[in-house]
DNA sequence: CAACGGATCAGCT
DNA sequence: GCTGATCCGTTGG
């Protein structure tokens, strides 16, 4: 995996989050990401180290779990080296494994509906505060595989912030409905195929 | 559909 | 106090 936050979040898109709860796989596969690179106004690591933010000063592929409006919870993963807080925020997901129990947890069962948005996504997969600052490649309860990248991703700007609100860094697999912000999507009217890989 | 408010936690001014 | 990388139910056009 790529350690500049930028790369990574493109990375990021068709990989498969699973949570094994109780030995059952639950998971889904990365539709829609945002990038929290360093030196951006918008991150929460921007001002340094603090309590709440210092997952992102983790090594490369740790997880960064943070409460937003008192309710909900959203998933990061820090993507530069010990010491540099930088992240990608994880969006939305496709249903793929346990899907009755994420219906079940989401009390909706609109496959559409389960996981897209950060919150929503958190809830389906049942990740919370107490996974921050995991490291994803020894967990054996949260973790990522490897699955098929989009064919094409297309770039937006990114939700719900209010500095740096123009940066094109948000990212998604153009053909998958299980996105988010529907009324921004074509923001920025920009998408590409990613580098082919001869 | 769009717009609004409530829920409710933690960091910052 | 207020604001925020949110979601959901309700209201009104």
């Amino acid at each position: 995996m790529p350690r500049d936050t930028v790369a990574l979040s493109v990375a990021l898109l068709g990989q498969v989050i699973v949570h094994l709860h109780e030995g059952e796989r639950v998971s889904g596969r990365i539709v829609e990401v945002e990038a929290y690179p360093l030196n951006d106004p918008a991150s929460h690591a921007f001002r340094g180290v603090r309590p709440r933010c210092r997952s992102m000063f983790l090594p490369h592929w740790h997880a960064y779990v943070y409460r937003i409006y008192g309710t909900y919870t959203c998933l990061n993963i820090s993507s530069e080296v010990d010491g540099d807080g930088a992240a990608v925020l994880i969006r939305a997901i496709e249903p793929l494994e346990g899907i009755s129990l994420m219906q079940w947890r989401r009390k909706t069962d609109v496959l559409r509906n389960i996981a897209r948005g950060p919150g929503r996504l958190n809830i389906a997969l049942d990740i919370g505060m107490t996974h921050d600052g995991i490291d994803l490649d020894s967990s054996d309860e949260v973790f990522l595989e490897a699955g098929p990248a989009p064919e094409q991703i297309a770039v937006g700007s990114r939700i719900g912030i209010s500095s740096a609100a123009d940066a094109p860094l948000r990212f998604y697999d153009a053909a998958s409905p299980y996105v988010s912000g529907t009324k921004r999507l074509n923001a920025l009217g920009v998408s590409y195929r990613p580098q082919a890989c001869s």
